[in-house]
DNA sequence: AAGGGAGCCAACCGCTGGGTT
DNA sequence: GAACCCAGCGGTTGGCTCCCT
């Protein structure tokens, strides 16, 4: 017959994550790397279903995730990707290093869809809401309509843009055209981080966090910073990671297997020194990157 | 300064396809 | 082959924050 039925759900806790629970999950993944999903809430002592587990890690605490708003550039992949696949958000997502299915998917439900909308630019069949009509009619009063008819027809611009918007690949929609001027957080890639004591170019080959040495467990690392500086105070604010956690050089090997400890002894987060050339390493920004300090 | 509305996003819900027994 | 489980997916919701009045 078929098996174990599924974990019932009493008892079990919903709502946002704390930081423990961040915690353990965070520990024990990385001491364990992902298995069965089932198992790991009991595994990992949390009083959450697999089901939740596997979604604060994928969407929220998986060291490769980038932060902050999609770039210009991967703002036009979705739109490209989406016009192709439709709503796949994780089709689209695979095509976006970092970045979820679920992130995708409310920023296309928040941010892109406006966008194209006011452009003139059906966000689901991605061709222009109306056809053009000789004299256009003036715009309702609030601009309150429904979604489909809230914008007024900018036939013009509508057409030029759909070209940039949906097929343009190698330029920005133009340099007049400010037509995906995003908010954008600039994105620090590991060579913009400088750490104290370490050649960036020996942290990147030898590090972890390299996309290069992503090993086969299910996670590549990569580091990227939200802000240019560490802030410690900030750092601690975000997650309550204990700040005993130091960990051994720059190896990833190194970094499980400290994390391997202390899931182990499951309560100390303290580590021996014995090179005295620990590395410092708040391991997640909010949970979400990896930040060095 | 307070209240209300809009925007945003993390998390949940329910469904589906593939795998296991 | 049927029954069942599980991971993954996409839609939706609830609550927090920000902005406007």
């Amino acid at each position: 017959m078929g098996r174990q039925p599924c974990c019932d759900k009493v008892g079990l806790k919903k709502g946002p994550w704390t930081a423990e629970e961040d915690q353990k999950l965070v520990s024990f993944l990385l001491g364990n790397g992902q298995c069965c999903w089932r198992a790991v809430p009991k595994l990992a002592g949390l009083l959450r279903c697999g089901k939740s587990c596997r979604l604060r890690w994928t969407n929220y605490l998986r060291p490769d995730l980038k932060r902050g708003l999609l770039s210009e550039a991967e703002e036009k992949t979705v739109i490209d990707l989406h016009e192709q696949l439709g709503n796949r958000w994780s089709k689209i997502a695979s095509q976006l290093p970092g970045r979820t299915d679920n992130e995708i998917k409310n920023h296309w439900n928040t941010h892109i869809k406006k966008k194209l909308r006011k452009m003139g630019i059906d966000p689901v069949t991605h061709k222009p809401l109306h056809p053009a009509p000789a004299n256009p009619p003036p715009l309702p009063a609030d601009g309150d309509g429904s979604p489909e008819e809230e914008e007024g027809v900018e036939d013009k611009t509508s057409a030029a843009v759909l070209g940039s918007a949906t097929t343009s690949t190698g330029t920005d929609g133009g340099g007049g055209h400010d037509v995906f001027c995003t908010d954008e957080v600039p994105m620090l890639h590991l060579d913009d981080i400088v750490l104290p004591g370490v050649d960036v170019g020996t942290a990147t080959t030898g590090s972890p966090f390299s996309e290069s040495s992503a090993t086969s467990s299910s996670s590549s690392y990569s580091a990227s910073a939200s802000s240019g500086g560490i802030d410690e105070e900030w750092l601690g604010s975000i997650m309550e990671w204990p700040e005993s956690m130091y960990l051994v050089g720059l190896d990833v090997d190194d970094m499980v297997t400290a994390a391997a400890a202390a899931t182990a002894t499951s309560s100390s987060w303290e580590f021996e020194d014995p090179f005295n050339t620990y590395q410092r390493i708040a391991l997640f920004d909010h949970g979400h990157e990896l930040t060095w300090a």
